[in-house]
DNA sequence: TCTGGCACTCTGCCTTCCAGAGTGCCAAGA
DNA sequence: TCTTGGCACTCTGGAAGGCAGAGTGCCAGA
């Protein structure tokens, strides 16, 4: 058997055992990653042995480091773009520096002072989200994206009836996260004042103080309590309501620092352009932030992302909301070759007086 | 005198004299201009005379182009990126192209069908302008800019109050052209339901109809209709209301197609990231659609953009509205270097097709 | 297990070279 | 007076070659 194989695979098989891999992962060669990773996304070349122990004092000589990476490299962690080049970190290998390797940079005073500030001058929830997405673009220089509140997890705060002409009543909703829909209902006939009058303290009297989705519920034997002339139309007012609480799609994004895609670098519109692709599609950028975890934060690096176009990008997301639950979802993207814990340090410091903010409105 | 003049002066001068400049743009001139705009738009290359004289039946040979290329070089029609290449046309050829050479090319039948098609489907003003941007970037593959109505051009349809909690009310103010704008008013006591229910009709019999400009004029003496001790809080509601119709920079505008930029071709970076950086900000889209003339097409060539970074870029841009006046704008952003009378027909359709929608709703 | 040394291999950059495209000008023809 | 063919000239873009620098893998010795 053992003739039948390469002359290649038993070296590669003679070094793996030379060099220990049962023993995991040592901390030296660890550390040579992270190493890696540093000066890579420090100076978007690719690292070799000298230049690491020269920046980094590992104490072992250049030729001990070139064995670590050896090991890496077979391993999967590290990858030589050629011959005698320095070496780059892969997918495997961030993944590694994310999980085991690096902490999340917190924020500093004066950092944390101005996302206070800058948030707290919103007036509107259009204006929180835009302020926090263009926030996040800036601090991270990257592209950021926000979603609004979603409905599902919302409460009713109020429903408002509005005839504007006899036979046309504009429904109006208002969330608890600040959020307003609106939907103009063709009513089957003339609705009279104190019919709605009706209607409306009767929907907000079962509606109020609940989570969309429950709403249906509650309502469902409304038209019952109304004379049966009058039933057509709370039940179009009814349907188009029930309508509007289910339309996931209506979830919104908000994007911003598109801009800074340009900071890529090199092979620039083969990286570029999927991206921006993506990014205008609403439906992609909605499942990226949908897988993100319930709790804490997501990252997806390079070909994690389901989405093709963003295989050489990386995802960092979170959760925000009022108190513990979250309500939506915001983060960053950009290249696999970014600053990890500074990231990810933004996007939770930004989520946290998001949903801070969100709570005392 | 004379003799101080350079050589190349005199010679400049000769030339000029010979080829009679003082006859303006003979018709052949102005074809072959017309020639070099569209064979540099479909190639994005210097067109030199013989390959015009080849794809275009001019009549004469390449020599005699040569000689008129020289006579439009000198006055500032097109350029030579370097001795011995063919020429570009400059924004000033370009501007003479659209002028005076260019028809607007309808959009065909089919064409207008789908565009019509596509707008019908949408529910929701959001809705509209979404589908107008998204349209209009698909169907001119550049980038898509749309304002949405704006305020001030408005009139008020409906003004509703919805008590919240015992001292927060929230206003909200509907225009004709759909659009919803909310606000939430601390009030400095308790608000009866009877107060509020008056305030309402009050603000509406003073409002609706009316353009939004004109209503603070006809509601300001409001509070002196209502007992001493509600006037605090109408005064606040009134003061809001006000704010909110005033707030110009509450303009809001829809982006649609950036990936389109990266097919701007060569020296990608350093044209395509100023652009993008402009695009973020809002007061520069703004600013820009702001310089539409009301009446017609606008189209902004090149330096005549005022923005610095949108210099090497063509705003093609035209006012939208229900009936006749418009109520806001929508345009296009590209390279100079772009299909001027297909944009201009692909904008002055959409234009037309919103128009009509919001007109319906 | 680490380290210094050595031979080897790539890339990136510079220079040189050459074909191709295009021009401007001139003198002859209509 | 305008048009045209001819000609010498210029400039770019790409190919080919050469070279320094950085980096590697492996080996033998501490």
């Amino acid at each position: 058997m053992y003739s039948e194989r390469s002359a290649d695979e038993r070296k590669a098989d003679a070094r793996r055992l030379d060099r220990r891999e049962i023993r995991p992962l040592d901390e030296r060669r660890l550390a040579v990653l992270r190493a890696i990773v540093q000066d890579y996304v420090g100076t978007e070349e690719p690292v070799g042995s000298k230049a690491l122990v020269e920046r980094h004092n590992l104490g072992v000589s250049p030729a001990t480091v070139r064995n670590d990476m050896a090991a890496l490299e077979d391993d999967g962690f590290i990858h030589q773009p050629h011959t005698s080049a320095g070496r780059i970190p892969t997918d495997k290998g961030y993944r590694l520096f994310v999980d085991r390797l690096a902490e999340v940079k917190p924020m500093s005073a004066p950092e944390r002072r101005a996302i206070r500030h800058f948030l707290d001058g919103a007036v509107d929830l259009d204006d929180v989200v835009a302020r926090t997405v263009r926030l996040l673009a800036q601090l991270t220089r990257q592209v950021a994206v926000v979603q609004y509140p979603s409905l599902s997890r919302s409460t009713v705060r109020h429903i408002e009836l509005v005839a504007l002409a006899p036979a046309k009543v504009m429904l109006v909703l208002i969330t608890n996260t600040g959020r307003v829909e609106q939907r103009l209902v063709d009513c089957p006939g003339t609705v009279g004042e104190s019919v709605l009058a009706e209607l409306r303290s009767r929907l907000n009297a079962g509606a109020v103080g609940r989570p969309l989705p429950e709403v249906p519920g509650t309502l469902e034997e409304l038209p019952g309590a109304f004379e049966p002339e009058d039933r057509p139309t709370v039940s179009v007012v009814l349907a188009t309501l029930f309508e509007t609480l289910a339309e996931q799609n209506e979830e919104r994004i908000m994007l911003a620092g598109t801009a800074n895609l340009t900071r890529f670098g090199h092979d620039f519109p083969l990286t570029i352009q999927p991206v921006l692709e993506a990014l205008e599609e609403q439906v992609v950028l909605l499942r990226l932030l949908g897988e993100t975890a319930d709790a804490g934060m997501t990252v997806r690096i390079g070909h994690e992302n389901e989405y093709e176009g963003l295989n050489s990008t990386s995802v960092v997301s979170v959760g925000y909301g009022s108190g513990d639950q979250s309500v939506a979802k915001l983060g960053v993207i950009g290249p696999t070759r970014m600053d990890y814990p500074g990231t990810m340090g933004a996007v939770r410091a930004v989520a946290r007086y998001v949903g801070q903010i969100m709570a005392e409105s």
